[in-house]
DNA sequence: TTGATAGGTGAATACTTATTCATAAATTTG
DNA sequence: CAAATTTATGAATAAGTATTCACCTATCAA
């Protein structure tokens, strides 16, 4: 027929998005300039994303998928529950702050007027094999028998806070912060 | 002289500004509305603050002071550390729910690119007490002898995630799930 | 090689919205 | 009560920026 779309334009797109939203911030985000640090048109970012709003949306999903898929990374189903939760936590922490770009992008996104809720539920969908592990953690009677929402504000609230505290300078999380943050929230979670 | 301003004004200027924030969120906020919704002309706030970023950042203060004036009520020097942390953790819990449009409005200001640097100074001045009581936990050798920055984490990082589960409606927070939270909090920190 | 088709361009368009400002109305003071 | 002064008004202004579109270009099938 004719030419075929260059999905390597999404990539180039996608980095200076969040290249973008680091430097000036989600509000200062503007077409023309995603644009030109991608070194394509105006025109073109509306061939391959329909809005503005669609282009953040893709974004997010895009970068969540990528952070989901490495919580759970090197275990095995055989690692006792202790091992596996304390390697998720960490991984988790370690993913959230990996990238400053993504971290800014991530942050700011998801308080934003951007989010849609069938994107929020999607990456909801995410969390499900951490559901399933505290429900492992539960079963064993190693978790305290709480609410799994309840249990998740526990281990991911502070999660949120020493990322903010990393990314503002506040707080340095060297391997004895992040041992100590770990310990902080298993010994409220055991029971 | 001449006319003098009338203050109530800048209360129904908050109000508007809270209620419209709720509404349609932080990015939605116009000034010709708020205008509108405190029965104002538009000129009008241009009286009583210099700009939108201006109305925005005063009234985050307002806020910001008005609930953190909650935090300690009711307490005496005398009472036992667990005892005035306890109360401070469930107050501070119920007065970030309390009322939705305030808690809209700080939630979203916060990750905002309207937030300027001297009230997030100003603002963290008002953890100051806080800071004080912990000190005074882990002299007594209640708390874990930790970094500050890092038991705050633990303690207002699962208070932001039940307020949001809280606004969304996907967790209620009754006295049992206060409690439960509470704890979880607690054997977290404790020594 | 050529016609058809879809990608690519970026200046022009269309729209939104903060802020100003000429004018009117309300108070205060002498 | 009149002059002086400041508040209050809201239409007009000024800027910024998402999106479109007429035109160009690359690629594919025949």
């Amino acid at each position: 027929m004719a030419r075929q779309r260059d999905y390597q334009k999404i990539e180039l797109i996608y980095k200076a998005t969040q290249e973008l939203v680091l430097e000036r911030g989600f509000s200062g985000l503007k077409m023309a300039e995603v644009a030109q640090k991608a070194g394509l048109a105006t025109g073109t970012l509306y061939i391959y994303f329909k809005d503005k709003d669609d282009l953040v949306n893709q974004l997010y999903l895009y970068l969540k998928r990528q952070k989901a898929s490495l919580w759970f990374q090197g275990n095995n189903h055989n690692d006792s529950f202790h091992l596996i939760f304390e390697r998720f936590w960490k991984q988790f922490l370690s993913v959230s702050m990996e990238n400053a770009s993504d971290a800014a992008f991530l942050e700011q996104y998801y308080r934003s007027p951007f989010i849609k809720n069938t994107v929020k539920d999607e990456s909801g969908q995410l969390l499900k094999p951490v559901y399933d592990l505290l429900d492992r953690g539960k079963k064993e009677g190693i978790l305290k028998n709480l609410n799994s929402e309840l249990l998740l504000a526990q281990i991911l609230g502070p999660i949120h806070e020493l990322v903010r505290l990393h990314r503002e300078g506040t707080l340095q999380i060297t391997n004895e912060v992040n041992h100590d943050a770990f310990n902080l929230v298993w010994d409220g979670i055991k029971s």
